[in-house]
DNA sequence: AATCCGGGGCC
DNA sequence: GGCCCAGGATT
């Protein structure tokens, strides 16, 4: 706690007990560097103040603010709450980690980090940090991330809390692992707990925490069609479970391998809403652009196909005609972003 | 309990 | 190129 008091970031939503605005900042954190979040939180807040404001947001708007920050479930899930405390709850979040938890999108962690910051709750949060912090100075070798571990750091974490302010000191623990008790070579001779950390005198810093191991990554090969009717771009909405849900991109077939031209040439006339004799495809693709997940390897190509005959949509297949200078205005992933860029001309 | 879901920065 | 981040939902 002495360090924590002496070392403490500067962050906005350090400098409040509003529910929404701590609620905002542990969504836009979850699996995020307090670096990368640190724009997208400030923006929200100057859009969205409040979170009745947020409740009356466009879905489009906030997937655009949202836009680049990764696992868009959580903007999904971020709008449905605001509307549920908007409308269920008159604006005010519920005041207990029991009923926090129930929200969509708060889970274990952020239910314990909001109840405990904001209204006081003697509960542990367990994140990646809390998991470093005290499988190396107590030498806890469970395998983290499993249910049994999560209850056990759980209990650790309340046995040490005592009668300190339950949030401060979760985010005490945090920020030391965040800034000191870092995943790769920590400073462990300049370490407070230099004396007593369990994995610096037994020289297992870097076996702790005890993790599982990785499973191998996945390939997936994407074609893009870029449809062009009279400066218009077909776009698509990804709607089924799967990467990117809710983004926009273009049509598109998928593959867990390579494929020939000629069998991409060929999967065009899956397209029902266009017709191979009114096309033109520009020959030779794009360049192949590689986008790495944590769990896949994307290989994409961008096919632009000019058609002089206006495509046939129909709603439920997601496909929206938009005219080329309103592009900017729907929420791309990261890998359509970076084809816009290369080619201007479209955005 | 296992699996899926993004993107980025650091070494 | 591997690691891992203020995790949650679904199966």
């Amino acid at each position: 706690m002495e360090w924590f008091e002496q070392n403490r970031r500067k962050l906005p939503w350090r400098k409040t007990t509003d529910p929404y605005r701590i609620w905002l900042s542990e969504i836009i954190l979850q699996q995020t560097r307090v670096q990368q979040g640190l724009p997208y939180y400030q923006r929200f807040i100057n859009e969205y103040p409040t979170v009745k404001q947020l409740a009356n947001a466009s879905q489009d708007k906030v997937f655009k603010l949202w836009q680049g920050l990764g696992y868009y479930r959580r903007a999904e899930n971020m709008i449905k709450t605001a509307r549920i405390v908007a409308t269920e709850f008159n604006g005010v979040f519920p005041k207990t980690s029991g009923e926090l938890k129930r929200l969509p999108g708060i889970g274990e962690y952020t239910a314990a980090a909001i109840a405990s910051i904001a209204y006081n709750e003697k509960v542990a949060v367990v994140d990646g940090n809390v998991y470093r912090v005290l499988a190396r100075l107590f030498g806890i070798k469970s395998v983290i991330q499993t249910t049994q571990s999560k209850k056990e750091f759980s209990s650790v974490m309340l046995s040490l809390m005592e009668d300190f302010h339950p949030g401060t000191f979760n985010e005490a623990v945090m920020e030391f692992g965040a800034l000191h008790c870092v995943p790769q070579n920590p400073d462990c001779t300049g370490c407070i707990f230099n004396d007593r950390c369990f994995a610096s005198m037994h020289k297992q810093v870097q076996e702790l925490p005890v993790v599982k191991t990785k499973k191998k990554k996945k390939k997936l090969f994407i074609y893009y069609f870029v449809v062009d009717w009279k400066n218009h771009l077909i776009l698509n909405q990804r709607k089924k479970n799967e990467i990117w849900k809710e983004l926009y991109d273009f049509p598109s077939v998928e593959y867990n391998s390579e494929q020939a031209g000629e069998v991409v040439m060929k999967a065009i006339e899956k397209f029902n809403f266009i017709t191979p004799e009114t096309i033109t495809v520009t020959t030779p693709f794009s360049k192949i652009y590689k986008h790495q997940l944590t769990h896949i390897d994307i290989f994409a190509q961008f096919i632009r196909i000019t058609s002089n005959k206006k495509p046939r949509l129909k709603r439920q297949q997601n496909l929206y005609l938009v005219p080329r200078n309103k592009i900017t205005e729907y929420a791309v992933s990261r890998l359509v972003d970076r084809y816009l860029d290369d080619v201007k001309q479209v955005k």
